[in-house]
DNA sequence: GTGAAAGCGCTAACAT
DNA sequence: ATGTTAGCGCTTTCAC
């Protein structure tokens, strides 16, 4: 009989205290006209009483959820998982709430996952592009409401909309720029859809090391695929059968690339010195794979804090922020797979 | 000016279309006490106008908010990764949202971070503990309001509450039953806080299989620790000082076990042939260390689709669910690290 | 410093 | 088959 009671309102409260429903209200908030006094009786009845402030019926009249929406392609890397962790520790302290979302890397999925954050009012939203995603209209309709969306790591331009990002065109350059200097002479590029910012990116800084060191572009060299285990198998296979083999590969994450090298190795190949290795992210996995993966670090947990920063900022001021784009310190870590001299 | 303009509440469709609000309320939902003209009429009107079905006013009235609660230790890992796609593509389906919280291996965020599953009206939440949970007084108050709290993987037995596992003790038992198989004398476990079920159970299970095959108990070679990379680490010092040197190693999870591996082959140390070890989870990190990692096949994404329909049919269904235990398979999966013979 | 009253948008019991 | 009405619990303007 004593579970299941009816919840505590404030008028409850009102009536034990013999106050009003607006003083309660006020004295909950710790409004500074209601006296100190009245204040602290308030609470503690409240607390006694176990009364739970009701969001929908404050959400209802405010129009403010306090809740921040993110849509990710996949949660399933460690790189997201920093992200993720990162914002959840910015958000909490701030005092909203998570709903996480996953578009599975596919656009469909993508634009439900929008309307659903939509539908659930999110107060503002961060994003990550899932792989094939061919246009953001799905997000005009937040936008339309002055509803905030920030895009990170996979992201595209928009006038209203802030992006965080490494410099992926540097990293790019510097891993590439590394093999060089380590005497490789033909360098295979192993990338993903080239709509994603991050592919497209990392490409122009190969392209941009390559012509540095005077040699010409071969598109034969650039392999485009998924980047996930099976992608990193079909990258080794199509190299083992280049007539001209290469000496050198350059993958834009480190799970295409591990799985890659251990094709490779299965098939003989010697690491580094038949063919060196640069992959991206650095994720624990390239500590384990031997020899150790050569990567660029990429910093998600602080890329997490500061897309959801930048993020309850503008949902706290009115105007349209102002920051167009935020790019984050990257670091070229090298290990085995790369070194040759 | 055409962007923020109010929304568009049913009084808006009723008005237009000459109805009742409350007629108009009844045809969204398809309501059969409505003709079938007027309900079409009443959702292209609604579609044509941009109306947006406000939850919170629902909300508040049905006193349901189709939303579904996450509590789990941390998101990095492929296992978890895994259980919370199973959850999110069943709780898709069945028309409801989700909310994740992490509570950082720690008690102290597990219980802010039940209250506020609590404060989020969540319709059922399920739930892993952490590392260190001491009990599970802070779902109480989401028991007595008869909200289903179901736990999955990091369980604990509640009168009230049903747990989803596998059969931690015989997969342990699996595990060195092998290593025994193998020739395996003095086998080490390592494990996490014994106040966990997963790591209580395998214990177990290691108990029983050196039981039967008459090898008394040696409390010296039980390590307990966080299981992280640092854990595996400390683990490996711990077996690279022992006196009399152990020959097998069970290891609760499988980033352990690979940290433990490294560090063991770094101190000259060759698996399988001086120690043979078996691992638990198979993350994919099990097929990138070298030799591949003995483990045992964790049906993740399995789990989660099982909690999450689990819980479904308890929020659905008045009486309290009479399911109490529900154990999923498990499998061993035998690789190099572990073969002797 | 506190109270009265209206209304956020929706639903459901009760009419008709 | 549709309309009337009341109310979910909170916030906030205006009044005192």
């Amino acid at each position: 009989m004593e579970d299941q009671q009816k919840d505590i309102t404030i008028y409850d409260i009102a009536r034990k205290l013999d106050l009003s429903p607006a003083t309660v209200s006020r004295g909950l908030k710790d409004h500074p006209a209601i006296k100190k006094e009245t204040r602290k009786r308030i609470k503690d009845a409240a607390m006694k009483m176990g009364y739970q402030n009701n969001l929908f019926a404050s959400n209802l009249r405010t129009k403010k959820t306090n809740t921040i929406g993110i849509i990710v392609p996949r949660l399933n890397s460690y790189f997201m998982s920093s992200v993720i962790s990162g914002m959840e520790s910015v958000v909490n302290a701030r005092g909203y709430n998570l709903i996480i979302s996953q578009s599975q890397e596919a656009f469909e999925k993508e634009i439900v996952s929008a309307n659903t954050m939509f539908n659930s009012r999110v107060d503002g939203l961060l994003v990550s592009l899932a792989y094939d995603t061919q246009n953001i209209d799905h997000y005009e309709v937040l936008l339309k409401k002055k509803i905030p969306v920030i895009f990170f790591d996979r992201v595209v331009d928009h006038p209203r909309c802030t992006n965080i990002v490494i410099d992926n065109a540097k990293a790019g350059y510097d891993a590439v720029h590394h093999l060089l200097e380590q005497g490789c002479k033909r360098i295979v590029y192993i990338g993903g859809n080239l709509k994603r910012n991050v592919y497209a990116d990392r490409l122009k800084g190969y392209k941009l090391a390559l012509a540095e060191s005077g040699i010409p572009f071969d598109e034969s060299l650039v392999i485009i695929n998924t980047l996930n285990e099976q992608g990193g198998q079909d990258a080794a296979q199509k190299i083992l059968e280049m007539k001209q083999k290469p000496d050198g590969i350059f993958a834009a994450n480190d799970s295409s690339a591990v799985a890659c090298m251990q094709e490779m190795k299965a098939a003989g190949i010697r690491i580094p010195t038949d063919i060196a290795v640069v992959g991206f992210n650095n994720d624990p996995i390239s500590r384990i794979i031997e020899p150790n993966l050569t990567t660029i670090n990429y910093p998600g947990y602080e890329m997490g804090e500061i897309a959801a920063t930048t993020l309850i900022n503008a949902i706290n001021s009115a105007p349209g922020s102002t920051i167009n784009t935020l790019v984050l310190r990257h670091q070229l870590i090298v290990r085995e797979s790369s070194l040759r001299r």
